[in-house]
DNA sequence: ACTCTGACGCTAGG
DNA sequence: CCTAGCGTCAG
């Protein structure tokens, strides 16, 4: 670690505003301040003579200047039942308190409960037990300002007490074997005792080296004894620290890392880059207070620093690393060897674990650097990578340690195996893969630009393919050959076909844990569909083609024969088989770079089993190829073959005796239909939507970010001050106990009922709890806005933020996860983005009372950080109340359909002034708002008690307002009886289109499942009918922009009954004629059999934002539009 | 020679 | 009622 040498690069802002401000305060800081005797000193130096002293001194210490004395015996395990100290002996707020559970430890292990139990009034540590018998774990709640090195909680200075150090959640550590027995509570409690002294000295985080062969784990567990007469005479020893007889031997931690942590209040989990290490090295060892956090805008809250963490990664070129150096971590961290370093690297390594490894699926993205940086360094970005934990995890996981240090120290320029794997591991942290090969970034991920060194290894394909005869590798065919394959695809009756990604799996595999980049397409030819399948392997007449795609053909001939040949399998008149069709048509998409556009594929008609699977079974969301197979193919006979390309082949014939199996299923429950002509015809269209790009201010949300960071820990303040105690604003449970413990706030509402939570019948502390509370304590309001505040900050700002690919983001569409037929949008979600934007109050940070006046309020709409190109402009088209409109369709209640006759009125104030007997003109938006939540509860099935809390009313008034709607429109009360009876006798449900829902419970005699299922029932006739109508509109526009060469709109996101478009500013007014016309004409669809007896009515809007958008005036549409 | 995972609560969207 | 997603907490 000394041997880091001084950033030289440039730093991100943030980062520069931290440094120089901590450097700033640092130098005025030294020179008023009279060092401390402890800072000074570090064990060694003071001797033993000043050591023993320094015992002494522990001895006899009171905690935290609380007036009773902890001794470090009451803290041992197992040495009895030890019940310390009940808060309030600690007189005033803020002091830690410890107590102790501990009891026998059973033979398995010690649980957590059992365990010693440092409690504090911020929150808890607890030593965790030995899980699996291996490591300990320390989970600490921790305060910024306090460092968790090494595990061990190094508890606030009093410097952070001074300054109600802010809370910074919980941390699970993972601690290495140094952490066992009761080394580590006597660790705690000496560090402790320091602290009360005032602010530690990295020397004093020292911790002696654990003496096992005292005190070990396995005693801990067994109880011996024997140890516990050791336990005992060491206790009797007076409170010689463990460090005592191993200062000698004991190391200096790592500095920087207790340093870091103690500066920037950042968990030690964040510093693991070296430059970031080198930052907080070249700081000062005072700690950084939060008004100076806040000044320089460094939070130091998780996003936060995770974004200053993000860009000092991003500029890798902040750290030159000695050469070796980095190996030497590397390896020691993967080798776990006990050698000098091994505990820091354990350490590291738990703490990297911790914050990467649950990321990786997920949230990869936040840590790796951008594509471009890493090709123009690929060295150091390697190798930066690698310290950041993602290349250490990466490494271990693959199960290839190779990582020697050999290899990288003798190698100046960067090891390029040492690249692949971080690169690789980027491409596979991230969750689209594909997409990191967008035209701009393909040489950067293809690693060929930049600088790099021309042996750098191309991409392979899987050996399995490679080394396999019965493979045909398109690429090395002969221009006839090529010809000629084109002409045998077309001819051939069936395909099966499946990705093959860059690890060797494939879509058939189990559901890959990670995401890996796509090599090719496996395409196999069936010559006699027909014959059922043997697990003979391919039939005599079968073929396989391997057709690669992560590789940039230079022969311009071979890139269209390319295109050819994915435009033949995929839009041929044979029957094509594949499994997650959208998955290969995007990766097709991507891959043919401009070659293929996505109108060329609109056509396409794979058919995917796992659509087929769905639609028979909605409940049964993403089931993976083989689990497919176990559900439906029991009668195919289902037998892998040794080996990995016979395996891959006799699953892909299995996949199409599959899919054939499935169609007929469908056939025969009469889902054929809406499988091929609507769910079918969904894979192209959202296979063009998820490889749009959509443009994200990045900087917006940057800004917005640390916007939203600052007024979060003003509020964070101002509820400790209402609730008169520090606890973790964040958590339920800790709320509950400020609320309706400590203020008793239930009490002084005196009728109303509280409602509880559903599962453990507590008291709830959701909003409309919140709300009725707030008049009797200022907490609840204060509550309330930092539950808004944070959701935007964690959800939407931060979340897209770490969806983010350079200046845009790619949404994941699924069409086979909900139960209703609807779709569903992952990272980022955009069918859950605010739809109003939230006014937030920022406060200048100032210490005086009078700075709440000078408020000033900021909107954050995150729905406008999403951007067009330039020279385009968003399209919204929203179907207005569908699912009413559908509710009156199906129901035929007159009343309903005549209100909705009028296109131009005011649906929900229509239906106020009918059942409130008032006129139109005098319905007060009031009543508007409650008729449209009552009709909205009745669509979905609610009962009396859910509206009243929905409504924030007593039961009887919901009841009431129920009454008076079923009176108004009785048709609606015989449509929800109907329904549930049809299920009750025919056991599913369905919906316009013939969507079905199987519902057992409609017959169960538990009555709380019986009526959920009707309720189910109910509202899936609604909803799926709904999200039937939507997938229709999407598809009908979508054929249309496809042929149509003029138009050049794209579809962006579905929000239920609101589409998003993209489109050229000269097209809008005739594209918006289009969308309008061809969604409204969807009332009557002869084709399909729909002829719906009320009116569809289309809002049109646009704006140069998703976030402001406006209505759009359009010309009377014609009356018989395009079909 | 190391956590990960699931249950639960809450809240955006419709 | 049905989603995604973030967070806490326990084992």
């Amino acid at each position: 670690m000394e041997s880091y040498r001084p950033c030289s690069g440039p730093l991100s802002a943030p980062a520069q505003r931290i440094l120089s401000a901590l450097r700033a305060q640092y130098r005025a800081g030294a020179a008023g301040r009279q060092p401390s005797r402890m800072r000074q000193e570090t064990w060694n130096e003071v001797g033993e003579e000043g050591r023993q002293g320094r015992v002494q001194e522990l001895r006899g210490c009171e905690m935290m200047s609380g007036p009773t004395a902890l001794t470090r015996s009451s803290l041992l395990p197992p040495s009895g039942p030890c019940q310390l100290e009940p808060s309030e002996t600690w007189g005033g707020q803020g002091r830690p308190r410890l107590t102790t559970q501990c009891s026998q430890p059973t033979e398995q292990g010690v649980s957590r409960s059992e365990v010693p139990r440092l409690e504090t009034e911020w929150g808890k540590h607890w030593a965790q037990g030995p899980s699996g018998g291996k490591a300990w774990s320390l989970t600490c709640a921790v305060p910024s300002g306090w460092s968790t090195a090494m595990g061990k909680p190094v508890l606030p200075s009093q410097w952070a007490l001074d300054h109600h150090a802010e809370w910074t959640g919980t941390k699970n550590l993972g601690v290495d074997t140094a952490w066992d027995g009761g080394e580590d509570v006597d660790s705690v409690m000496r560090v402790w005792a320091h602290d009360g002294r005032g602010p530690m000295a990295d020397s004093e985080c020292m911790s002696g080296p654990c003496d096992r062969n005292r005190f070990s784990k396995k005693d801990v567990v067994q109880g011996a004894p024997a140890v516990r007469e050791e336990d005992k005479r060491r206790v009797a020893l007076a409170d010689a620290p463990a460090s005592e007889e191993g200062a000698a031997a004991s190391y200096r931690w790592k500095e920087a890392i207790s340093q870091s942590d103690a500066l920037t209040g950042r968990a030690v989990s964040q510093s693991v880059s070296p430059a970031v290490c080198q930052l907080d090295l070249d700081l000062s060892k005072q700690p950084c207070s939060p008004q100076l956090r806040a000044e320089v805008g460094g939070g130091s809250s998780e996003g936060q620093a995770c974004k200053i963490d993000e860009s000092l990664a991003a500029c890798g070129a902040g750290y030159n690393p000695p050469l070796g150096t980095q190996t030497t971590f590397l390896s020691s961290a993967v080798r776990g060897s006990p050698q000098r370093n091994s505990r820091n690297a354990g350490i590291h390594r738990g703490f990297l674990k911790r914050k990467c490894v649950p990321s990786i699926p997920k949230k990869c993205v936040r840590w790796a650097p951008p594509p471009s940086q890493a090709a123009h360094r690929p060295d150091r970005q390697a190798s930066l990578d690698a310290s950041l934990g993602c290349g250490v995890l990466g490494v271990r996981r693959e199960g290839r340690a190779v990582l020697g240090t050999e290899g990288a120290a003798h190698n100046p320029q960067g090891a390029p195996h040492l690249a692949a794997a971080a690169k690789g591991l980027r491409n596979g942290g991230s969750p689209r893969p594909g997409l990191d090969v967008q035209p701009e970034d393909s040489q950067a991920a293809h690693g060929s630009a930049g600088g790099a060194p021309s042996r750098e290894t191309p991409l392979r394909p899987p050996l399995f393919l490679t080394s396999d005869s019965r493979v045909r590798h398109v690429c090395r065919l002969s221009e006839k050959e090529r010809a000629q394959l084109l002409q045998e695809v077309s001819q051939v009756p069936a395909l099966a076909l499946t990705l093959v990604y860059q690890d060797g799996t494939t879509q058939l595999d189990p559901e890959p844990k990670s995401c890996p980049s796509v090599s090719g397409i496996l395409v196999l030819l069936k010559r006699e569909p027909a014959v059922a399948l043997s697990d003979q392997g391919p039939g005599a007449g079968d073929g396989l083609i391997y057709l690669r795609l992560d590789q940039q053909q230079t022969d311009q001939n071979m890139d269209l024969f390319r295109r050819d040949l994915v435009l033949q399998v995929v839009t041929g008149t044979q029957q094509a088989v594949c499994y997650k069709a959208k998955e290969l048509l995007r990766a097709a998409l991507q891959h043919c770079g401009g070659r293929l556009s996505w109108k060329q594929v609109s056509r396409c008609c794979l058919l995917d089993p796992q659509i087929a699977a769905w639609l028979l079974d909605p409940g049964d969301s993403a089931s993976s190829f083989p689990a497919l197979m176990t559900k439906h193919g029991a009668a195919l006979g289902l037998r892998l073959l040794p080996g990995k390309l016979c395996s891959v082949i006799a699953s892909l014939s299995l996949l199409y005796s599959l899919m054939m199996h499935l169609r007929s299923s469908l056939q025969t429950r009469g889902l054929g239909e809406l499988f091929s002509n609507l769910e079918l015809s969904m894979v192209p269209v959202l296979a063009a939507m998820e490889s749009h790009r959509i443009h994200v201010d990045k900087d917006a949300l940057k800004r917005t970010s640390e916007l939203l960071g600052e007024r979060l820990k003003q509020l964070e303040q101002e509820a400790h001050q209402a609730a008169g105690q520090h606890f973790l604003v964040s958590s339920s449970v800790q709320l509950r106990q400020v609320l309706f413990e400590k203020l008793q706030l239930q009490e002084r509402c005196e009728g109303r009922k509280l409602p509880r939570t559903v599962l453990t019948q507590q008291q709830s502390t959701s909003e409309s709890v919140l709300l009725q509370l707030q008049d009797l304590h200022p907490l609840p309001k204060i509550i309330l806005e930092y539950r808004q505040v944070h959701k935007v900050k964690s959800t939407f700002v931060d979340g897209i933020l770490s969806c983010m690919n350079k200046t845009s983001v790619f949404c994941t569409w699924n069409q086979t996860s909900t139960v209703s037929g609807r779709l569903s949008a992952k990272r980022p979600n955009f069918q859950a983005l605010p739809r109003l934007p939230v006014r937030i109050a920022r406060k200048p940070d100032v210490e005086g009372e009078a700075a709440g006046d000078a408020a000033e309020m900021v909107t954050v709409q995150p729905r406008s950080m999403f951007l067009p190109q330039e020279g385009w402009t968003f399209l919204a088209a929203d179907f207005c109340q569908v699912e009413l409109r559908l509710l009156a369709h199906l129901s035929s209640d007159p009343e309903l359909l005549r209100i909705f006759q009028d296109p131009s009125a005011d649906v929900f104030a229509m239906l106020a002034s009918q059942w409130n007997g008032l006129p139109v003109a005098h319905v007060s938006p009031r009543h508007r708002e409650q008729a449209k939540r009552v009709v909205y509860s009745v669509v979905y099935g609610a009962g009396r008690g859910r509206l009243s809390r929905i409504l924030g009313l007593s039961a009887e008034q919901a009841a009431l307002f129920m009454d008076s709607f079923s009176q108004a429109y009785r048709e609606v009360q015989r449509f929800i009886q109907r329904t549930v009876q049809q299920c009750q006798s025919q056991g599913y449900v369905l919906s316009l289109m013939g969507r079905q829902r199987v519902l057992p419970h409609i017959q169960s005699p538990d009555c709380a499942l019986r009526k959920q299922a009707e309720r189910q029932a109910v509202n899936f006739v609604v909803q799926g009918s709904a999200a039937d109508l939507c997938k229709t509109a999407m598809i009908r526009i979508h054929s249309q922009l496809s042929s149509s060469p003029g138009l050049t709109a794209r579809l962006i996101a579905q929000i239920h009954d609101e589409l998003l478009f993209e489109v050229e500013d000269s097209q809008l007014m005739d594209f918006a004629v289009l969308v309008k016309t061809t969604m409204e004409s969807l009332q009557h669809v002869e084709c399909l059999g729909i002829h719906l007896k009320v009116p569809l009515k289309v809002a049109v809007t646009s704006g140069k934002s998703w976030g402001v958008m406006s209505e759009l005036r359009l010309p009377a549409a014609p009356l018989h539009p395009a079909p």
